[in-house]
DNA sequence: ATAATAAAGGTCAGAAAAGGTCAAAGGAGG
DNA sequence: CCTCCTTTGACCTTTTCTGACCTTTATTAT
């Protein structure tokens, strides 16, 4: 496993028994030895606000950085997931929607890799580049109701 | 034997003893003298979902391939049926598959209404009439595919 | 108070480390 | 010779990681 999932691990599951964490930058990036800026880099990578995380942080002395989890219930992460669609998204944004849908409980995982995979650069390639994104919206809306609908 | 058939023969053994095997695209290539696109043609040939395996891969560094097989029952059923979806496929055509998978059991019934959902004329109008059912069948094996994944 | 200094964290470009694609050359068999 | 399968190489995309440089905040010296 790579550094920047080891890192990701740790915050993860110093996560799961505090509802929210504070941390040096410098301090993590010493225990994990390396660069500082590859804190920025796992916090921007893995725990997005797509993902389903909130990240403040303070420079200057006795600066930290802050990480949250945010979860809302099922119905309502499904509606805000539909909202906040739009009219074009790209594959990764998508996914880490999903992510963010599964933690909540509001889709399976099983459900979560199937759409993952339907709106997948694969599943899509050979649709030209400026029209996939409408496309890959228009397909995900359409499954996030069905979804809705059976819940 | 050719070489293709050689690097076949190793994956196959190795997947003999572990049901999943995770490997270096260089490091097997190294191991046979070649050039590393020699392995991916040996897993495109050798080792396709119609094939009974699935193959994972992720870039980057620490990235790898995955490569798994899958055994007689659900999964199996549904990889025969990624095998029948062809280049193209209508939806009409499409529900009667879901619904033959859903009445053996191979998915669940909200697995079918998501797939049908994505695959749906109201996800993909707006796609160019003559190249929906391409797009369709490739939304389609993408989906199978993720079905077979899980578990 | 003000100015300098120290102590954080932020950004970004670029190198490095994988794997992917595709067209074209090579070979074996009919 | 012709066709199909193999094999390669050039070029591309994705993901990770670092280092140089920047901004913000707190503390300390004048």
């Amino acid at each position: 496993m790579g550094l920047t999932d080891l890192v990701a691990q740790f915050i993860r599951s110093a996560l799961e028994s505090d509802q929210s964490l504070e941390l040096r930058r410098g301090e993590l990036a010493e225990r994990f030895g390396c660069a500082p800026s590859q804190i920025n880099y796992v916090l921007s990578t893995r725990f997005s606000p797509e993902q389903g995380y909130i990240v403040e942080s303070r420079r200057g002395g006795g600066g930290y950085i802050r990480i949250r989890r945010v979860e809302a219930g099922p119905r309502l992460m499904l509606m805000h997931a539909l909202a906040s669609v739009g009219s074009s998204i790209d594959a990764a944004s998508a996914a880490a929607v999903l992510t963010n849908l599964d933690a909540a409980g509001a889709i399976t995982p099983a459900e979560g890799r199937l759409m993952a995979a339907a709106m997948s650069e694969r599943a899509l390639a050979g649709v030209p580049a400026e029209r996939k994104g409408a496309l890959r919206a228009e397909i995900f809306k359409q499954m996030l109701l069905a979804c809705a609908d059976a819940g």
